[in-house]
DNA sequence: CAGGAAATAATTTGATCATATTCTAGGCAA
DNA sequence: TTGCCTAGAATATGATCAAATTATTTCCTG
């Protein structure tokens, strides 16, 4: 005889009914995305099962997503590493972003309602107050989440998934240039995107988001392609 | 530092020495890129098990990938399914195929070489024959890998992989929409594409490339979306 | 007495783990 | 340097546990 067994009953742990392949997942892309694990960096399995205190078959499905999603680098033999981009592919992901970001934006201006402005607003506060205070975990962490609201406010879930699997392609990356140069120098046009926004000016805030996107990823690319020609 | 020796030299075993995870993979990904999972339809591990005659990891960890890449869906309470497009998602394959292949086969024509050329056109003669013997699957086959080769020359694996992932999506409506209108009705503008990119003319490829990207893809739009509003 | 809804049992399927096997890398000796 | 050998990590299997859907039963109502 099966007792109710408790729907929610978590007395147990604070952890939700998720997967633990699930939570796995979420926590290894969020070390890839705030680039807690360095560019050519190897990802081995056993290491993650002691990292993150879990077992072996979650960890495999985990790093199998992140490899999918081009977050992580399957290298022929087994071994498994985070990407170390080139010149070439930081143009393939300014060019694609350039696209998608504009785009994405105009559809976020046409549907958001007056409190999603105000939610995008407060998270564009807090960002700001991140850099002040010189936090850069907490500077990618905001940056990013910033613009994936906006992606999920485009209603588009698609060309939202192609825009969000970029920023996973470019995280550890962009860790180490904002490690470089500090957080006081990096300018973002957040304040440009919501004005036009709260003005209903879709093609404003197509344009303004597309400046901020050239203006961090040519970071990016001077940082990393001009210092690593060969290779 | 030596190299280690034996790169591709297993003559004598039949069978590639490929990961049983890589091998069904692929055979999964053709399932769903050819149409042979209809859309909605469910897909369960055990099934896959017995249907491709393998273990429960690697099936596990290709369903995982697939998902990833957008190739199934993840229903919330354990099940996976093959997804069922609606109008807005079709619209928005459209819209990224609209800027990715043409952007692709404009690359492509700058780089190939006459031999590159060469395979293209007698990959397009060989469809060409499966459509006039009504051989849907061998259309759908060789179709794909038209394409593909295409985002290949391109020598961009980012927007390549992007492009990739969206046959994934499209795959199975694909294969119904063709069912219903029969091969003979699926006119393609390869044609032009090739006589373009003979002539060194990108900007034509790219205009030809889009074309045959909008009336394939409109097919779908107007197959499905118009057909199935409830549901 | 019949029909239906809710609860419960049963079966199917997914999630996880422990373990055995296979492969790669690097050290060591000739 | 070359070849073998060992160590360690990744791959793959099967068993076990948990969850969800389906089928069944029961009880209430008309």
């Amino acid at each position: 005889m099966n007792k109710a067994a408790g729907k929610l009953a978590d007395s147990d742990g604070a952890k939700g009914r998720l997967p633990a392949h699930e939570v796995i997942y979420r926590q290894l892309r969020d070390l890839v995305l705030y680039g807690d694990l360095a560019p050519g960096q190897a990802v081995t399995i056993q290491g993650l099962t002691e990292r993150l205190a879990a077992g072996m078959t979650p960890v495999r499905e985990a790093i199998r997503r992140l490899i999918a999603e081009g977050a992580l680098e399957f290298q022929g033999n087994r071994r498994v590493c985070v990407p170390l981009l080139n010149a070439e592919n930081i143009s393939e992901i300014i060019l694609a972003r350039q696209w998608l970001d504009p785009h994405l934006s105009l559809r976020a201006t046409q549907r958001a309602t007056p409190d999603d402005l105000d939610e995008l607003t407060a998270m564009d506060t807090t960002l700001d107050q991140s850099i002040l205070r010189g936090d850069l975990r907490g500077y990618l962490e905001l940056n990013y989440k910033f613009h994936k609201r906006l992606y999920e406010l485009a209603e588009a879930p698609i060309l939202a998934d192609m825009a969000d699997g970029l920023w996973l392609r470019f995280g550890p990356s962009l860790r180490v240039v904002c490690g470089r140069l500090g957080t006081q120098n990096l300018p973002d046009k957040h304040k440009d995107l919501l004005q036009a926004m709260r003005a209903r000016d879709a093609e404003e805030a197509a344009r303004a988001i597309r400046e901020d996107v050239i203006q961090g990823m040519e970071q990016v690319r001077q940082s990393f392609g001009g210092q690593d020609p060969l290779n």
